[in-house]
DNA sequence: GCAAGGTC
């Protein structure tokens, strides 16, 4: 019995395929998926299923100090116990193992872990391995074919950025753990990958906080073909100009480097031109030039390119990943994590858009693409042999089976493989110069001549700029001038796709990677809110480092372990050899550490209250800062604590965000609550504490109206959310939602059924009326018990897991939020503790 | 309870 084993079940089942042509069985053994024809069989590993980590007895965080961890040995553990429960299992069995893991350094290295699990049962049998560059029947048949050794040197390399990592990783983030006594939950981290990439976030921040603006000013003139006389005799009107014939132009100048200049940095200079030009009905054109821009299509999608273009329609990187990664198991779309961006040779282009031929909305574009005499696919830089660019498979899911942000998502992936074969697009550029008293204006026109790829691929912008055909000496007229102050703006903050961007120019992280970093540096407490902004924490984080470990915030060290790496992988360097010299450097480092302990913790500190600081306690005028209850829950109190007891309510509703504006009455900063889609602006809390209380009463309390004579009336609770309630609370707990933003309007309409008057809410343009509010409840529960569980609600929640929550007995929020998030998180599979802490935060 | 890298 041969037994093959791949990096992942969908390739196991693929080979398979291929090599049984389509006659294999599978069966389950341990929860793993076995494949299973003529005296082979076939199972797949999840990525790595070992692990590297310290014995036991360095796992107490107080017990060690963490110098020691840079000299403490490092053991293999098994991370995913039923795959090697299964591969044990399978290769006694065997007589021959060939490893088929993906074609690069990890895959190797899975490899060489998977060789390990099997050596330790079995020391006689042979193990080969085969590579392939995508799975495709030829290429995976050849493979076959001509097996292949492991290379233990390209896995030693992989194991050599595996140690590395950890006790640089471990040993630093426990120092600075330590150091502030943050330990628990709230650790603060650093890593070869996390933290270049926060420095780049705080370096940005760094300017703008040191930005001084600059005033500017630039002219800006309406102008139109042909001088005053032609115009007034040819539109018809009189007075406006043709609306086709007008267009804008800008004052210019040369610089001292001769260079196009538009803005003006003297105001009395500014102000002498617009003086010029006002008075100035004509301009004389100088200069006319035209040229035509060939527009080429883009590169295939690798994955950060596709994360770029998903966020332009609005996802968020970790979002776009998840949809990609939920069509791929569905087979709608090739794997989601390459760097690859030139498609293999076996993919047939008109074979794909064949699939496509005939389908209600994306089958015109495929038609139209097939015209064409010849199909050449744009190619990238990069081309790599595990996976190919992402792409359709050519299966479509039907409009019902997919949600519709999967479908949109699906739709740019199909429609980024029809702009690869796609023609170029043609712009028909002119620029315009006219000349009006020895002061120059320039039009820059851009017209779409051949749509080419932007017919089916309608992501990026093709909006025209007109000016209109004039040529050289004519006069066009001067309709109107603007002088415009303007102040030069601070640098922007990366968004999320711009670092991904950046992280890859960097060469830090992986495609599989570097969006689960960015959402590592948000649970971090390190930044916040989107695009990310830095926290006082990570300002403090990053300059610790930059003082006593430069290396961790730097991407050198990633380029150095890069080399080392090579150097390992072609047998010029021993493991033992990078590693060492590794742990030199990291001794080093502790040796300048260890007397600035205190320091170091005493800024990190500091910096973490001031991330919490909201402003003065108006009882006692020490710090109120926002805090976190036992149960989860957030709320502010004071620093003076126990002294000082005054506390202020939050929303229950997500997590807070203090904002830069300030309260002008109470001096406090203004708080956001972050909850997704749900996110509101609180505003100052002590001035919703001070809103709060009773508005109009609305009728009689339908639960003990009758017998005490309880009212409803509107109320605002302290932490600024709303409802309708009897006036007999806490006697009577009467009560029904309302919406926590809008002004409420009682209106004169009254309910027959509950003799209530109806309501209605203004926010934003349309009010909302929302009826009787009993009625509205009524409708609510209904609508909530037809949709299914409660549980979808919450972010990034679906079937999958409301079903495994069930089966922890978690069947809707109210559960959720009664429930201790560790033991669930130790019951349900896949969801972590923290996870479940979000969503009781947002519930 | 530390990292980064696979995969889900």
């Amino acid at each position: 019995m041969e037994l093959i084993i791949t990096e992942k079940d969908n390739a196991a089942r693929r080979i398979a395929d291929i090599l049984s042509g389509g006659t294999y069985d599978s069966s389950r053994e341990n929860g793993v998926n076995v494949y299973e024809w003529g005296g082979k069989r076939c199972v797949g590993l999840s990525g790595h299923v070992v692990g590297v980590d310290f014995p036991s007895e360095y796992s107490d965080w107080r017990d060690v100090e963490p110098v020691e961890l840079i000299d403490a040995s490092i053991e293999k553990t098994a991370t995913k116990e039923n795959i090697v429960a299964t591969l044990r299992i399978l290769s006694r069995k065997a007589t021959r193992v060939t490893i088929a893991t993906d074609y690069d350094r990890e895959g190797e290295l899975i490899g060489k872990e998977a060789y390990d699990i099997v050596r330790e049962v079995d020391e006689e049998v042979p193990i080969r391995r085969v590579r392939f560059s995508s799975i495709t029947e030829n290429e995976v048949q050849d493979a076959f074919d001509e097996p292949d050794e492991l290379d233990f040197d390209l896995a030693a390399a992989g194991e050599a950025r595996q140690i590395i990592d950890l006790v640089w990783g471990a040993a630093l983030t426990r120092f600075l753990s330590l150091s502030a006594g943050q330990l628990g939950n709230d650790f603060i981290s650093v890593g070869r990958v996390q933290s270049p990439t926060l420095k780049l976030m705080v370096d940005r921040e760094r300017e703008i906080e040191a930005f001084d603006p600059e005033d500017y000013w630039e002219l800006v003139a309406d102008v139109a073909k042909g001088s005053e006389a032609q115009r007034a005799s040819e539109t018809s009107s009189g007075d406006e100009p043709r609306e086709s014939e007008a267009f804008e132009a800008q004052y210019f100048y040369r610089d001292e480097d001769g260079n196009e200049a538009e803005r003006v940095w003297e105001e009395a200079v500014a102000e002498d031109v617009f003086e010029t030009l006002s008075q100035r009905d004509t301009a004389t054109v100088v200069d006319v030039n035209r040229r035509t821009r060939t527009d080429s299509p883009p590169a295939p999608f690798n994955t950060t390119q596709f994360i770029r273009a998903a966020s332009a329609l609005g996802y968020s990187a970790k979002r776009a990943m998840s949809i990609a990664e939920d069509l791929y198991t569905a087979g709608y779309i090739t794997y989601p994590r390459t760097d690859n961006t030139v498609y293999p040779d076996d993919l047939d282009p008109e074979e794909l858009l064949d699939d496509f031929v005939g389908h209600p909305t994306l089958g015109e574009s495929a038609e139209s693409l097939l015209e064409a005499d010849e199909i050449e696919p744009t190619e990238g830089d990069e081309e790599t042999t595990d996976h190919p660019p992402i792409h359709p498979t050519g299966e479509i899911p039907s409009r019902g089976d997919v949600s519709d942000d999967e479908w949109e998502v699906f739709e740019l992936v199909v429609r980024r493989f029809y702009a690869t074969v796609a023609e170029a697009a043609i712009w028909e550029h002119l620029k315009v110069v006219a000349e009006v008293a020895a002061h120059r204006l320039k039009a820059n026109g851009k017209r779409l001549d051949k749509a080419g790829y932007h017919d089916v691929y309608p992501y990026f912008s093709t909006t025209e700029n007109y000016v209109p055909d004039v040529s050289e000496g004519e006069e066009i007229t001067i309709t109107d001038v603007e002088l415009e102050d303007k102040q030069t703006q601070p640098p922007r903050r990366y968004g999320q796709s711009r670092l991904i961007e950046t992280m890859e120019d960097m060469g830090i992280g992986t495609k599989s990677t570097r969006h689960e970093t960015i959402q590592k540096l948000y649970d971090r407490g390190y930044i916040e809110s989107d695009p990310p902004r830095p926290t006082k924490l990570a300002m403090a984080v990053v300059e610790a480092a930059e003082n006593y470990a430069d290396r961790v915030v730097s991407e050198d060290m990633t380029a150095q372990l890069e080399q080392d790496m090579d150097a390992i992988a072609s047998g010029e360097a021993g493991l033992e050899d990078v590693t060492n010299e590794s742990r030199e450097m990291l001794e080093e480092i502790f040796a300048n550490l260890a007397d600035s302990r205190d320091e170091i913790g005493d800024h990190l500190r500091k910096s973490l209250k001031d991330d919490k600081r909201l402003g003065p306690c108006p009882e006692c005028g020490e710090d109120l800062l926002v805090r976190r209850s036992r149960h989860g829950s957030y709320f502010i109190g004071c620093d003076g604590y126990p002294d000082c007891e005054n506390t202020l309510p939050l929303p229950s509703t997500g997590k807070p965000l203090i904002l830069d504006e300030e309260c002008e009455k109470h001096d406090l900063n203004e708080v956001k609550m972050l909850a997704g889609r749900q996110t509101f602006v609180h505003g100052c809390p002590l001035c919703k504490a001070e809103d709060a209380g009773e508005g109009p009463v609305l009728g009689d309390c339908p639960e003990c109206g009758d017998e005490h004579g309880g009212e409803l009336a509107v109320k605002t609770l302290q932490s600024g959310s709303r409802l309708v309630g009897c006036t007999r609370y806490p006697d009577c707990e009467y009560s029904l939602p309302l919406p926590r933003r809008g002004e409420i309007e009682v209106t004169e309409e009254y309910c027959g059924e509950h003799d209530l008057p109806e309501l209605v809410i203004h926010s934003g343009d349309e009010p909302w009326e929302l009826g009787c509010p009993i009625c509205n409840y009524q409708e609510f529960q209904a609508r909530e018990s037809e949709s299914g569980s409660d549980l979808e609600s919450l972010d990034g929640v679906g079937a999958k897991t409301v079903e495994k929550l069930a089966a922890a007995g978690i069947e809707s929020l109210a559960d959720l939020t009664e429930a201790d998030p560790d033991s669930i998180a130790e019951d349900v599979d896949g969801v972590s503790a923290d996870r479940i802490r979000n969503w009781q935060a947002s519930a």
